[in-house]
DNA sequence: ACGATTACTGACTCATCGGTCATTTACATC
DNA sequence: GATGTAAATGACCGATGAGTCAGTAATCGT
């Protein structure tokens, strides 16, 4: 260590820190979901996010003016994204609407469920009571949008005669509660249990898929 | 207001509190899960957790040592009667084994998911990371003995040909998710979007029964 | 090289809340 | 009614952490 801290002020010019204006602000976010996800709003010190972004707190004030907006800011910038990863024109394809499911189910995992962006889930879940506009927002920006998705899907598939008629609301439920739950159990429960009880996503997302495709196979 | 205090004070030997060794116990830890599962740990005051219970701050140690030592007898004391109404015989009844399904799932509902128990799952969601002991504990206590009645129910109606045979342990947890994050739900976003967003358990319920039940069917 | 600018720091204040304890008072017993 | 006891209180303490700001130093323009 005084060797390091020697180097550091022999070394020729080393500052003891830099002007980054510019990624100060997503390094600060980034540092703040972690943190928020992990422990919670309320138990996050903003002294440890302002140090996992490698500044002072001081310098946490001169991008947010305080908890509350860096909360709000970090849920709505990285909810932005989220939505962009959705779409993805997956409603308009020609391919097979079996084919149509299998993207959502896997795509959405791949780029959401998988991602940090999931840990979000977790912190509304556990906020919604304290924040609930936040709330609010989520469900209209996010749940709405991922619904009406996969309800598009089943209801082409329905049309074309591919899948039989049922009520497409409550499928629609029903089927996006695994995905979610597991990625919300990926940022809670799960890594408090060992990795022998967290089934691999591949063999749940498979098993998910067929299950849905006989619930909806005619005849 | 004056008047009531006047009537408190006049009226013949109106006690300013009382003494109720025996209850207090169960009031506060009452009071806390309310709370708790609401605002989260972090977030709750001891302070409020005894105004609620009817007493004052000093009076909630003489019963707890401190805030985690009531938070660790809530979750064990909530989660003996949670596990009582699980066993329940299910698995050794003669019914066919789709009626064993029907009884799980709406019993479960019932017993647990509508209830304020179900808090506690959100609970153990959100303050995994900060005591994961706790959550450890949930897990073998909780989930593990549910999915195990589950599983015995598959099991019984494989080996009987009531069912088709598939991968159980991956069945056990897609179809209990949509149950779990139900549960989750209601005390978490459900509450702040309106009740036009949640469907009514019964047709939730009767939904899931029967998609599972198609998964299921032999042929 | 040398200001001028401003991103950044970290020691400070102050409110909050977990936890303590000397005092008060309900109430059982005689 | 008097007395002993212990259940309950609420003022208090100390730690913690959100938010502030006077000062420091990196960097840019000349």
């Amino acid at each position: 260590m005084p060797a390091i801290a020697q180097t550091r002020q022999k070394s020729p010019r080393q500052p003891r820190w830099e002007r980054r204006k510019e990624s100060r602000h997503a390094e600060l976010i980034d540092a703040a979901l972690e943190l928020f996800v992990a422990r919670g709003y309320a138990a996050t010190r903003l002294e440890d996010i302002a140090a996992r972004a490698g500044v002072s707190k001081g310098t946490l004030y001169l991008y947010f003016a305080g908890k509350e907006e860096l909360f709000k800011a970090l849920v709505s910038e990285t909810i932005v994204p989220l939505i962009q990863s959705f779409g993805e024109g997956i409603a308009r394809s020609r391919a097979p609407s079996d084919e149509l499911l299998r993207r959502f189910f896997f795509g959405w995992w791949s780029k959401v469920g998988a991602t940090r962006l999931s840990g979000i889930a977790k912190m509304m879940v556990a906020e919604a009571h304290n924040f609930p506009d936040m709330a609010r927002f989520f469900q209209e920006e996010v749940i709405t949008p991922a619904s009406r998705v996969l309800a598009a899907i089943l209801e082409r598939g329905i049309a074309s005669r591919e899948f039989r008629p049922l009520d497409v609301e409550v499928a629609v439920n029903l089927w996006m509660a695994p995905i979610a739950l597991k990625a919300i159990w990926s940022h809670s429960i799960g890594p408090c249990c060992g990795p022998e009880l967290t089934i691999e996503p591949d063999r749940f997302l498979g098993a998910h898929l067929e299950f849905v495709l006989r619930a909806l196979a005619p005849g």
